[in-house]
RNA sequence: GCCCUCAUCGUCUAGCGGCUAGGACGGGGCCCUCUCAAGGCCCAAACCGGGGUUCGAUUCCCCGUGAGGGCGCCA
């Protein structure tokens, strides 16, 4: 069966935590697997049996569930190609490792099976690795890459493709796979342009032509030398997921890292994304991560989210991270605290601190603004004049409550400012909030007096 | 050390021989305003260096320099 479709494929090693770059390695795939109505195959790579583990493996399923890159073939789906697991895949190696040893392009050597490259032999002593090692002066390999355009370099030594221990390496296997699984473009990170003549080798050897590569830019530290490692802040997916980051957020911020869609547009749906990734638009060069930046992307799709889903994802978040006193209130409750401060956090990860005061009497009161406000003018006598008002006030809406506070400011020569920084102070412990008449009308009458009288007393 | 890749504001980037070098994040200022944000407007901020090619280079070529990657019986 040969179809000219796309086929690309996202090969993790569960060997560690799912990591930033590997997550954009993922998501090009998958975008351009979605791009060009192909197939997005997963292929989990643990041929290292010491380092592997299952509970990276599901790390690594549920940041790609989480972020929305279905797969088509892979673990858990059926496909043509499985299994999907090299671990699973033995007979696949041995298979092909024969094809080799038939074709003389293997040797043993201390236990290891060899590929042997063509070309004359000389012995060289390696200044770097200092010992002695057999150089090959082999023609060099061609890579016909999307994004670099035609890169050239000679492999110049025979290398390991089956351990002494039985078990077949990476550059084998992953050669193997692509040729059994009919992958039609390898896209991955440029860490790997290095290694990619020596699996346009095994290709060749194999008498195989090999895909189309795409190796895109790496995502570099954003303070300091060198590529995001796994112990950089910000580098690990499940962390986002932790800090409430909305998925989409993450997807639309990790696609610019290192592609664009010609113009100016940042802020996409990922249909859109879709629509538009192509190979020829990915950028060369490194980028290096941006905080600052992914966290206003985030806030961009926090604020606008339909209610609904605010809700709910304000809840998910609240529940996950175990904020007991605001999952314990009347879901309408909550319903209007979250709402009320939807349009003010940069984050979902904002919302326990920003929300505290509405789920418990017992909050904390800022000494700092308490000293700024309280030193202002009579600050007692006008939260007395406030709740001789707001006993009989309209609490129905904002606006009801705001002329209230505006009508007593008037009668006193007052502004509404006077009135607002001594009432939020007192109901919430802070200078930090919504809108204290959206304030007032959630918490309702009976709490903000009782707040407002409790404050007075202990002034 | 050898090999590969890359090079525009602090950062992410647009530019594909002729532009007042554009946008975004971040920073500064002003406005709005019930606090804090958000938002609006404005400002500062870049073509790594040297040679070519060309009437003309940010753009093409070469050399430096810088950055990143690879050189495992890891992936």
């Amino acid at each position: 069966m040969v179809t000219n479709k796309v086929r690309v494929r996202f090969a993790p090693s569960p060997t560690g935590f799912f990591h930033i770059g590997s997550a954009r390695t993922a998501l090009f795939n998958w975008l351009y697997a979605r791009h060009t109505g192909g197939t997005f195959v997963l292929r989990i790579e643990d041929t290292d049996k010491e380092r592997n583990s299952e509970a990276f493996l599901n790390v690594i399923y549920e940041s790609l569930k989480w972020l929305g890159m279905d797969w088509d073939e892979g673990p858990g789906k059926s496909g043509d190609f499985g299994p999907y697991r090299q671990s699973e895949r033995d007979h696949v190696y041995r298979e092909y490792l024969e094809k080799l040893k038939a074709a003389g392009r293997t040797y043993e050597k201390d236990g290891a099976v060899y590929f042997k490259l063509l070309g004359e032999r000389s012995e060289v002593f390696d200044e770097h690795r200092k010992k002695t090692v057999t150089k090959v002066a082999a023609a060099p390999a061609i890579i016909d890459d999307q994004i670099r355009g035609r890169v050239e370099r000679v492999e110049d030594e025979d290398f390991v493709i089956v351990r002494s221990d039985g078990n077949p390496v990476f550059h084998f296997v992953n050669v193997v796979d692509d040729i059994a699984m009919q992958i039609t473009h390898v896209i991955r990170g440029e860490d790997h342009l290095s290694n990619t003549s020596k699996h346009v080798e095994l290709f060749k050897a194999f008498g195989v032509t090999p895909p189309k590569f795409a190796h895109i830019p790496l995502i570099l530290k954003s303070d300091g030398p060198g590529k995001m490692s796994k112990r950089d802040r910000g580098a690990l997916i499940e962390e986002y997921q932790k800090r409430g980051f909305l998925p989409e957020a993450v997807v639309n911020f990790l696609c610019l890292l290192g592609w664009n869609p010609g113009d100016d547009r940042e802020k996409m749906p990922v249909a859109e994304i879709v629509k538009l990734f192509d190979l020829p638009g990915v950028n060369q060069s490194n980028a290096r991560f941006d905080e600052k930046k992914m966290a206003h992307m985030n806030m961009l799709y926090v604020l606008e989210q339909p209610a609904e889903r605010f809700v709910e994802l304000a809840r998910a978040h609240l529940t996950q991270h175990n904020v007991t006193a605001a999952l314990a209130a009347e879901p309408a409750y909550f319903r209007e605290v979250m709402l009320l401060s939807q349009p003010k956090i940069k984050g979902l990860e904002e919302l326990p601190a920003y929300t505290a005061y509405f789920f418990t009497e017992d909050y904390a009161t800022d000494e700092k603004v308490r000293g700024k406000v309280m030193g202002k003018g009579d600050p007692k006598a006008r939260l007395r004049e406030l709740i001789e008002v707001l006993r009989a006030a309209d609490f129905s809406s904002d606006t009801a409550i705001e002329t209230a506070i505006k009508d007593l400011a008037t009668k006193n020569a007052l502004g509404f400012g006077d009135y607002q920084a001594v009432a939020r102070l007192a109901v919430s412990g802070t200078n930090v909030g919504p809108s204290i008449t959206g304030m007032f009308r959630v918490l309702g009458r009976e709490r903000v007096l009782a707040r407002l009288e409790r404050f007075l007393a202990a002034a």
